[in-house]
DNA sequence: GCAAAGATTTGCT
DNA sequence: GCAAATCTTTGCC
């Protein structure tokens, strides 16, 4: 498995994310290694684009979406859950690329493990029962449902904001983005981004998600 | 300094 | 189908 070239993520936010469909997302090395196939992506763009955190201009969190494309963008939403984002087009323009689902390759154990763990820190706080009717959901759920949302694509692969501004693209990093061989995957269909109706049209409704329709690793997002 | 909202997920009515 | 959980970042006083 060869390193995503970096190349290919100096495109255009939209053109970028079409392409990284496919790709790997790999954490980890040796046996243990936990990689998923990117099957759900949104672009976002830069100071224009009213849905994306560059709206507000450069700011000490998003600071690295101004940077290098191939690094990783990670932030926290709703103090909850961590997104992972892969920053594109050149340095000085603002743009990234949220991973919204990955279908769990190989390491699925793993995936499972790390899962179990972030949900069992959040449900103790509410109490012993919750722990357990949290770890019986996430003990019989689908191998394909490990990674089927943003947030759930963070706890699998155990990414947080330390990965923040993290090289994607160096064959030496511990969490990083790999190109398959020779694979064929049906071609991805277009649709509006989840979770920004806040936003003024044009970029309310936008066609900038792209996703591969028969994947059964989508996230749960509306009409996905 | 303080109030408000968010690129989500889960559980309950 | 709806609302809570949870905390950082942003915007305004």
């Amino acid at each position: 498995m060869t390193i995503y070239p970096r190349h290919l993520l100096a495109l255009a936010s939209d053109a970028a994310a079409q392409r990284l469909i496919g790709a790997r997302v790999t954490r980890g090395s040796g046996p243990n290694a936990r990689s998923g196939r990117i099957v759900e992506v949104e672009a976002y763009f830069g100071r224009d684009d009213l849905a994306s955190h560059a709206r507000f201009g450069r700011t000490k969190r998003n600071a690295v979406m101004f940077g290098i494309p191939g690094v990783a963008y990670v932030y926290l939403v709703y103090g909850m859950y961590n997104c992972l984002n892969v920053v594109a087009e050149v340095e000085g323009q603002a743009a990234a690329i949220l991973i919204r689902a990955v279908e769990p390759v190989s390491g699925i154990a793993e995936m499972r493990a790390a899962r179990l763990d972030t949900a069992l820190q959040r449900a103790v706080r509410n109490g012993r029962e919750a722990a357990d009717a949290a770890r019986r959901r996430i003990e019989v759920m689908a191998d394909a449902r490990l990674a089927a949302g943003p947030g759930l694509v963070c706890d699998a692969l155990s990414i947080d904001r330390r990965d923040d501004g993290h090289d994607l693209c160096d064959p030496d990093s511990d969490l990083r983005l790999e190109l398959p061989g020779d694979e064929r995957l049906p071609p991805a269909v277009a649709g509006r981004r989840i979770g920004i109706d806040y936003a003024p049209e044009p970029w309310r409704s936008g066609a900038w998600r792209f996703y591969v329709a028969s994947s059964p690793s989508l996230s749960a997002g509306p009409a996905a």
